[in-house]
DNA sequence: CTGAAAGCGCTTACAG
DNA sequence: CTGAAAGCGCTTACAG
């Protein structure tokens, strides 16, 4: 069974492709009784628009790229949702790929926009090269291209974040006002724009609550899990141990945990602990998780409005070049007042 | 600043259209000196195929549709890891979208292979209503449509999975090892594939080890940390408690263990538990978890690989119906000997 | 080994 | 409101 094209929908209804065309995407150019013709020939040939003549003509791929570090992190999962979603809406499609696997095949990110198979792209990944980020930047295309969550300092492109800075200054307050005034920080990836987001307005806080600073109360860390066992392992060590600490993740916080329980000591009894980004589990974990939220789906659903309207209108760009979005603190119970 | 097109490949390269386009498509049918004349020229004008021209003569999408229940499931961001490494390196791109999102939309999933927006999809959710199922079936392009993980029982499509049957034998031997002879089961989701060939193997097994069976020993649950929770207070109420028990999932294993601790009880010292997927935290977990691990990057990639080798020569399907990928038993700490 | 030409299935000025 | 015609940028028989 072949498909049937609009020259098939024509010849039923009688009418020429480029009124078939017309009646399918503005309907009310034409007449009633053409609308009606038309609908009723597409019903019997079960036409479906081929998207692939459509592109072509259009020279729009009616997709767009989301580009994650790394696949297999589940961080991702409810930003790509958000973008999806504001993205079917708009008859678009998502196509994805990780910076790492795009890298290895050899291709350049920059073809998925050169090639058409992509109209814009969503980057998710801040810590690209910096020769590929020039390539981006100098590209004809560069004013479809857009961060989330992370970002690139120093280049000029739209993004879409959470409040960072914000949200760490309220953890630290959070601990603050529990009494804590010995207070840690385990930090982010060396190099990652969020970690030192994160990290600088942990130091201005406790800087500015006039609280105690030792350089060895700022752990080296990494987002994971695995990172969050290895600070914990640091604490333990410590002389003089703080009794609050604030993790740039909640997989570190996790991680941070589950090492202390492993070793005898109890979470917020000995030391309280907090993460940053609300994930699933977080709720669920033991004891569950006092962290600060972020939004991932309205990060996605932002982001994808921003870069549909970049992609729609191209003049009008630079009128919004980023969305930071709140957070918020959601106390649990791993965080406890000083006895 | 124009991207440059064949014709323009061409003029520089003084040869005509269909030269260039062999010279890149299939190098050895043309002359040396030709060949680096075009790569040449292609180096001068900064050539791109243009995909959406080479989709519309060539009638293949050159990408996949993976078809998830839910985007911002975790579970199955290895599983997209794997397809996507498969198919980049054969050039198709992976295109995302959840069931729900796409039903909501108006959209049909067959409207995605009809209107040439993909060559075939992978779906991995088994729940999909009997109407699209059958949809599904009867479209012309069926051959084109795979399973992952998750399947329809009584369709005809072929499927990856991998051995649940087998896993669940492995776990409840485990258990018997360790000296247990009473072994509850949570459940999966009713009406899941994967619940129910779970609970079935259990069953089977529990049977042909003569070991006691009750009823309230089967306790539903539906994969998430939440029902975890629930069925632990449903074997916290128990008179005669099973001393272990078997969780359809790491996500329930993971509930399971939270509710108990959070009700004084020790596992695995009061009992022990175990989980089905070897998800990434479950290592990490406290305690560690024991369970069944199954390799979603591999089901990924043979997925990607079984649809590509229907989409690349369609005639020699039907050859592989079904994958079966074995599981192994991961054995950690929160399973132990029966005192 | 190479070129001229047709055509994939649409959309869109242009003319009426 | 409608149609004839051009053309988006490729690939591929066909002929030489």
């Amino acid at each position: 069974m072949k498909t049937s094209t609009l020259q098939d929908v024509a010849r039923v209804a009688k009418v020429s492709t480029a009124t078939v065309s017309r009646t399918l995407s503005n309907p009310n150019v034409v007449s009633e009784s053409t609308r009606r013709r038309v609908s009723e020939a597409v019903k019997i040939t079960g036409y479906r628009i081929n998207r692939a003549a459509r592109n072509l003509r259009t020279q729009r791929a009616h997709s767009v790229l989301v580009l994650l570090p790394d696949l297999a992190n589940p961080f991702f999962s409810a930003i790509l949702e958000g973008i999806s979603r504001n993205l079917s809406q708009q008859g678009y499609s998502m196509l994805i790929a990780s910076t790492k696997q795009v890298h290895d095949s050899g291709e350049r990110l920059i073809d998925y926009l050169d090639d058409a198979r992509a109209d814009g792209m969503i980057i998710l990944d801040g810590g690209l090269d910096a020769d590929i980020v020039e390539m981006l930047e100098t590209a004809p295309q560069a004013n479809r291209i857009l961060f989330a969550c992370e970002w690139i300092d120093g280049a000029n492109f739209p993004s879409v974040r959470c409040q960072n800075r914000q949200g760490t200054r309220t953890a630290v307050n959070h601990l603050y006002d529990l009494g804590h005034r010995k207070i840690a920080h385990v930090t982010g990836p060396e190099g990652n724009v969020l970690m030192h987001s994160r990290k600088d307005a942990f130091v201005d806080e406790v800087e500015h609550l006039k609280l105690e600073q030792r350089p060895e109360w700022i752990i080296d860390g990494d987002f994971s899990l695995a990172a969050g066992c290895q600070a914990a392992l640091k604490w333990v060590g410590l002389h003089d141990r703080p009794t609050a600490v604030f993790c740039a993740s909640d997989q570190l916080a996790m991680g941070f945990i589950a090492e202390l329980s492993r070793r005898g000591f109890k979470v917020p009894d000995d030391v309280s602990v907090m993460g940053f980004d609300d994930i699933d589990l977080a709720e669920h974990f033991i004891p569950p998780l006092t962290t600060i939220q972020q939004d991932r789906l309205m990060i996605g659903e932002t982001a994808a409005k921003m870069l549909m309207a970049r992609i729609v209108t191209p003049n009008e760009a630079n009128s919004d070049q980023a969305a930071v979005l709140p957070v918020s603190l959601v106390v649990r119970e791993s965080t406890a007042s000083l006895r």
